[in-house]
RNA sequence: CGGGCUGUAGCGCAGCUUGGUUAGCGCGCCUGACUGGGGGUCAGGAGGUCGGAGGUUCGAAUCCUCUCAGCCCGACCA
């Protein structure tokens, strides 16, 4: 394929938009990738999508290598489906919804487990019919409370989701058999795109289900943190991370080491945060306990943590077996928690179901909490003390309920430290289970006539971020360097000053290259040749050649990698280009 | 949704505080000439509802009100 600047769209920008903060952004911008329309919407421009379909291309060789099958389903449904599995209301505000002329309402799908599982409910009725795994290309819509970066979150992208059926976990056919070839695929498809990635643990998130795994390019612009231990044995996502075992006692130790002040409550007015509250008391958050308020099905929940500590509102749920929400902050002052100033003795006064502590807050030391009263704290606030016995009933329990930071032990209790990281999820598997299945009344007959509930797995990749990711992690302050298997084209050739003798060099030169199936871009804009270098830079295809009367005169181009130094460009007779070419890329297409 | 910032030519920006010629600059763009291996030089030129609406005023890019859009931080998030 041979493409002449001077044919297509290619609105290089010299300068950096304004609007793009991170490398990919700026770059796809300014190499003329992508034009943003409004916010989280772009267009992709001939070069922009050039790559994204090569990316698509090398996604759809592996999935139907893989044994998954493409289909399309729309981007629109009707609300319903949603409904049905109660993700109307998971999905909240980020599901674009739309009424049509009778009034109906409408989504534009975000994802399409429901859609497909509709489908697959009314045709497939025998286990003989699976396993069956399916997959789409397809634009999901997303109305994202901020979209930024770019492609890399959109209100609009391009999606390749796979869904698999199953009647079993275990054995031939079952889901992990599948799960299994799909991260397998999954590492094949992002190999071939030239990604550098790790695989993490993850929760599922609001699409539910047991087991996940996200393929993550690490990169210090990425939105998701990440903690790997240092032991190379343990990776997951922050919503997953687990943190390795920590001491933890209310009683003080014996003999004591820190002399117990006795409890004292401090005047503490217009100070909104534990940062304030700390630095007022010269203190550093790591000295605080916060207590925050939350609802269950049972009742009132305590999660303490230590001030500086985040909590993990799904390690709280597995903590409490049950579904916890943090409280309405009205209800919580209505039934008479003193929100903000709240501690863990406001159990004594106010009934709760239960009182979940961190072990890093479950600590004998003299605390500096809430005093269960609008604007004032109290110092020297001790567990044995402040609670008694009631530490030893049912309704304490202690357990990692907070996100890992940066140095917490890992989980594999091996002296590993884990260590966090940043990075672009550019792809995510899912053991889905029968969440979906069970919402929609999609069961199979077995062997045994006996109808059974079926097991799912969604599988999903971004191709935008490969885009976006590939940037991030390989480019210099002169533009993009393209992995080869994703680049808009091979081989960029920069003609310099060329007469009619020149001119048919290079006709014949293309005609080799083509010939030799590799892409190429052609510039032949009557420019000089420093715009159309530093173009080629920003581009970042990458094999340069220049044709020019200084080459010819060698009967030969000037051929440069874009990864290498300048220095590096070496003269190549014009018969042996597209030999070069193929042996350096790898064989064109 | 909270906090902050910005909307003036395709891109990057000045002008706004203190209202007053025809709204400027750089880059890009068009024409021509000279050039020709890393964004060259010269000459000439095109391009603007100053985000939108309303108001104050003799007069508004500039002041006031409302509104829309975009960006950043946070919250949120497969």
């Amino acid at each position: 394929m041979i493409t002449r600047w001077s044919q297509t769209l290619i609105p290089t920008l010299r300068q950096d938009p304004s609007e793009a903060e991170v490398p990919s952004h700026r770059l796809m911008l300014r190499s003329g990738l992508i034009r943003q329309l409004a916010a989280g919407l772009y267009t992709y421009l001939p070069l922009g999508w050039r790559s994204l379909h090569k990316a698509i291309e090398i996604i759809r060789q592996e999935m139907n290598a893989a044994g998954s099958v493409e289909m399309f389903m729309p981007a629109l449904e009707p609300i319903e489906l949603f409904a049905g599995t109660g993700r109307d209301v998971a999905y909240g505000d980020d599901l674009f919804t739309l009424t049509d002329r009778r009034g109906h309402r409408n989504a534009l799908a975000p994802t399409h487990e429901e859609v497909i599982t509709e489908a697959l409910a009314a045709s497939v009725e025998s286990h003989r019919q699976l396993p069956l795994n399916l997959y789409q290309i397809q634009t999901k819509f997303r109305d994202e409370p901020r979209p930024r970066f770019g492609v890399l979150r959109s209100r609009e992208f391009i999606m390749k989701d796979a869904y698999s059926f199953h009647v079993t976990v275990d054995g031939p056919g079952g889901l992990d058999a599948t799960y299994e070839r799909m991260y397998q695929a999954y590492c094949r498809i992002f190999d071939r795109c030239g990604l550098t990635y790790e695989t993490v643990e993850a929760e599922s998130g609001p699409i539910g289900g047991s087991a996940s795994h996200e393929f993550m390019v690490i990169c210090s612009t990425g939105e998701d943190t990440v903690y790997k231990s240092d032991k190379g044995n343990y990776a997951a996502n922050v919503e997953k991370c687990e943190i390795g075992p920590r001491a933890w006692s209310f009683d003080p130790p014996d003999p004591p080491t820190e002399s117990a002040g006795d409890l004292e409550t401090v005047h503490t007015p217009d100070l909104p945060g534990i940062d304030l509250v700390a630095a007022f008391l010269k203190i550093t958050p790591d000295r605080m306990l916060k207590t925050l308020v939350c609802s269950s099905d049972n009742g009132w929940i305590l999660a303490v943590l230590r001030g500086d500590h985040d909590l993990n509102l799904g390690k709280l749920k597995t903590a409490c077996e049950s579904a916890v929400q943090l409280a309405d902050e009205k209800a919580a002052r209505d039934a008479g928690f003193a929100v903000g100033f709240v501690s863990p003795a406001v159990a004594k006064t106010i009934t709760v179901a239960r009182i979940v502590i961190d072990p890093d807050a479950a600590q004998s030391r003299d605390w500096v909490t809430g005093a269960d009263r609008i604007d004032y704290h109290v110092r020297n606030f001790q567990w044995r003390r402040e609670l008694g016995e009631l530490l030893d009933g049912d309704t304490v329990r202690v357990a990692d309920i907070r996100n890992a930071i940066d140095g917490d032990p890992s989980p594999r209790d091996d002296g590993g430290v884990l260590r966090a990281e940043r990075g672009i999820e550019v792809g995510h598997v899912f053991k889905l289970g029968t969440k979906y299945s069970e919402a929609m009344g999609f069961t199979v007959l077995d062997e045994n006539q006996k109808s059974r509930l079926v097991i799912m797995g969604c599988y999903g990749i971004g191709p935008g971020r490969i885009l976006a990711a590939a940037i991030e992690t390989n480019h210099d302050d002169d533009g993009i360097i393209w992995p080869a298997p994703i680049a808009p084209y091979t081989v960029h050739v920069v003609t310099i000053k060329l007469d009619e003798a020149g001119s048919k060099a290079l006709d014949t030169l293309l005609a080799n290259l083509d010939a030799a199936g590799i892409d190429v871009l052609v510039d032949d804009r009557p420019e000089r040749p420093g715009p159309k270098f530093k173009d080629a830079d920003l581009i970042g295809c990458p094999i340069r050649l220049t044709i020019g009367a200084k080459s010819l005169a060698e009967n030969a181009v000037e051929f440069k990698l874009r990864c290498a130094a300048r220095e590096s460009a070496e003269l190549i007779k014009l018969d042996a280009v597209a030999d070069r070419c193929l042996e350096v890329a790898g064989g064109g297409r």
